[in-house]
DNA sequence: TTCCGTTGGAACGGTAGCGTTCCGCTGAGA
DNA sequence: TCTCAGCGGAACGCTACCGTTCCAACGGAA
């Protein structure tokens, strides 16, 4: 198989999620706009769902990226950062809200996306751990909400409403959350 | 026009958008499963956005529902349960996360939903502004900031993750945020 | 009882995608 | 130089929905 047939359907499929949607996605279309033959297509991948998860599923790899600070605020100011850099990007941004709404339709998309949701989780995890040896927050600190918290308002001011967050946004965010977390011990 | 024709093909309508998602929705299906002819419902709407516009801007008028209770938290409480109630519907929870993956591609769809934004906003400025007369909260606070802390956490854990609420979550929330408000004057 | 707007149902031509198959060409590796 | 897997392109039969049109039947109001 020719990596570059590949590379330019991978990138068609990605392009045509943003501008369509999950369910308006063609196969027909992602083959005609990547330059390339149905046959091409299908040879690699047998059908919509497959494809979407194999795609999905080879992106995961590369958001490791972890750093460590010497405080919890600059920890999930570190945090919030990283979230809005990836929602930054429009395509990101109108696939992650497609996908959600397609989750229920269909689950195969859900295990996709799982290590992502791991790997998020578990940098929450440590921002928590490392909190508590500090003695920042306490050992009985409920994680789950904690995540919730970190998470959430930023996903919703940018993917959901489209807003804005500039750097001082983040800042106070950041700020206001540490003071939410050392708030949430049971 | 018959009412029970158009009952049912509202009932239909919203039936098929939480089944199939917006970009799925066929409005052949949609007069199919409503038992109707697909003249009745063209006589009613020229097309599928329009009933879409149409149709959401009539649930909006029954939303209101304001309590006033004696503090900031109590406040909060009641709006996240408020919440809670709304997004526990699963049709409801189907159709709102699908909406916002669809908004981008039909922006009649958002000036369909702006109403609900805008009462929920309203409540959410009601509860700040009784909350700083009670001294609770300097008069400085952010309150485009606020509105995130409050709504996004809840709708994050149930239409996002599927996750439970139960009322100790709910409560603990309440508490939780009201100590990020306090955190969030400029 | 008559009348007339609304109804369900059926059919129209047109567009589009699915998943498969076939063919003749290309280009990299032996 | 030869070979052959992979290529694009085109076409296949099939299904579905769009938006419109027609018609016979229905039923409430006058």
């Amino acid at each position: 198989m020719r990596a570059d047939v590949t590379n330019a359907l991978t990138r068609s499929f990605f392009e045509e999620w943003a501008r369509t949607g999950y369910a308006g996605l063609s196969l027909e279309r992602v083959a005609r706009t990547a330059g390339v033959g149905k046959a091409a297509l299908y040879r690699r991948w047998p059908d919509k769902v497959s494809m979407a998860s194999d795609l999905l599923s080879q992106v995961g790899l590369t958001v490791t990226d972890v750093e460590e600070h010497d405080s919890l605020e600059a920890d999930l100011h570190a945090v919030l950062l990283a979230i809005r850099r990836i929602l930054r990007h429009p395509k990101v941004r109108r696939i992650l809200t497609d996908l959600h709404g397609e989750i229920d339709r269909t689950p195969a998309l859900e295990t996709a996306i799982r290590p992502f949701q791991r790997a998020r989780r578990e940098r929450i995890n440590g921002l928590i751990d490392r909190a508590i040896e500090r003695r920042e927050l306490s050992p009985l600190v409920d994680r789950e909400m904690a995540a919730d918290l970190i998470a959430a308002p930023l996903y919703w001011r940018i993917a959901i409403l489209g807003g804005r967050s500039d750097r001082a946004y983040i800042k106070r965010l950041a700020f206001v959350t540490g003071a939410a977390l050392r708030a949430s011990e049971p």
